[in-house]
DNA sequence: ACCTGAACACCGTTCAAGT
DNA sequence: ACCTGAACACCGTTCAAGT
């Protein structure tokens, strides 16, 4: 599937890239001991010299991304000068979600795991320390981290369509035909014909993930920004 | 485990409620073909009748918890004379989330399915009339369903401790001992202190999911309120 | 109509053994 | 130090068969 780099030694590291890799192309449930192991040219024993068991390779696989994440964030204080904290923080989770879409499947399984990368709670410091800074009280910056959720991780708590990126629920509705639906879900249906008649391209028009997850971050950022005023 | 209602013939409706209970019970991971099967004094085969596979099971019982959730969001309509759009979809969603809290587990599996019970459409499409009868346009309507997220199904956005109701983050970092975790996240600890001080009971003020669920939930009604003035 | 036994493919994991 | 073969327990599922 991938090209293999055939012998060199496996390593902690290598395995958890691989799954990534795998989770990424065939997707979360395709990541299996057997066949990652497949996928890297080895047994499936053989990776339980380098990782406990499952749960230890899933752990390390939320690690790996939340790395990622955490790391392209890093990028940006490089050069970012001075900003407001919320234009700050606005880039820092735009930039998050930048990576998250790269592994749709990576929200469910953070939320199904028990303990939290270490990381996390480094980026959420910095996070408290920016609000800080700017002069929010720590009772506020607490709220502040409660109502991101996982919106510092780039990860859009859509109910639709959760595992890709750009669908929504049209394509789950579209099964039944339009005169049923404008009976049963009229508001919807007059919402939907609204917003198509309305965007310019109208295949385009209906649920644009991205300007979604800013709406959504900026109504977070500006309801803060009006109680610390 | 639970007390059994021995030959009575099964039905996809005893099927799911027993998954639901065994869910609830053993978590979702223990919610298999064979134990449910036990559970109902039966072969797993059986369930086969019922249910064409596991997929559909898990659809089932997604649905089953939707179902409850919008039941309990009914039955407030039934009594709630005229109110204004902020506080009727704020009792809503708080009666959405005394149900969920007593399926912790749900919101994972729902973020999981690929197709949404039709039932979560009709209360979304109540949710947009609500909105449009208090004068919302369509546009905003459609961008409060995508903040909202899953929080009109009472799902907190949480991403500390996904999978209990009350823990929270100083669990986790409890592991580290104080003085290490003062050094490399010097703004939580900070946070933690100054809230912990605050509260009259020190053990209590950390981290309520109830306060913080409210918290958001206005943060949101709030910020809608002024975009549509 | 409703349930079952035997069988199969696939999974995670242990353990003793290879190099 | 790093990998493997054989074996076990558990899983979802099919199929032909029972009542």
């Amino acid at each position: 599937m991938a090209a293999k780099a055939s012998r060199k030694p496996l390593s902690r590291q290598r395995v958890l890239a691989a799954a990534v890799g795998l989770a990424d192309a065939q997707g979360i449930q395709a990541l299996t001991m057997r066949r990652l192991a497949a996928e890297l040219d080895v047994e499936a024993m053989s990776l339980y010299y380098h990782l406990r068991d499952k749960e230890a390779l899933l752990d390390g696989v939320v690690e790996t991304v939340i790395a990622e994440i955490v790391a392209a964030v890093g990028r940006l204080e490089a050069n970012g000068g001075r900003t407001d904290w919320r234009t700050r923080l606005r880039q820092q989770f735009l930039t998050a979600r930048d990576v998250m879409l790269r592994h749709p499947w990576a929200p469910v399984l953070l939320g199904s795991r028990r303990t939290i990368p270490a990381d996390v709670y480094t980026y959420y410091d910095e996070i408290v320390g920016t609000l800080v800074a700017a002069g929010f009280s720590y009772h506020l910056a607490h709220r502040a981290l409660h109502a991101f959720g996982s919106l510092p991780l780039g990860f859009a708590q859509e109910l639709f369509s959760p595992a890709s990126a750009g669908g929504s629920m049209e394509d789950d509705a579209a099964e039944a035909d339009a005169a049923a639906m404008a009976e049963t879900l009229p508001h919807l249906t007059a919402m939907m014909a609204a917003e198509i008649h309305d965007a310019a391209d109208p295949t385009l028009g209906w649920c644009d993930g991205q300007v979604e997850f800013e709406f959504t971050l900026d109504l977070l950022l500006n309801g803060l920004e009006r109680l610390h005023g």
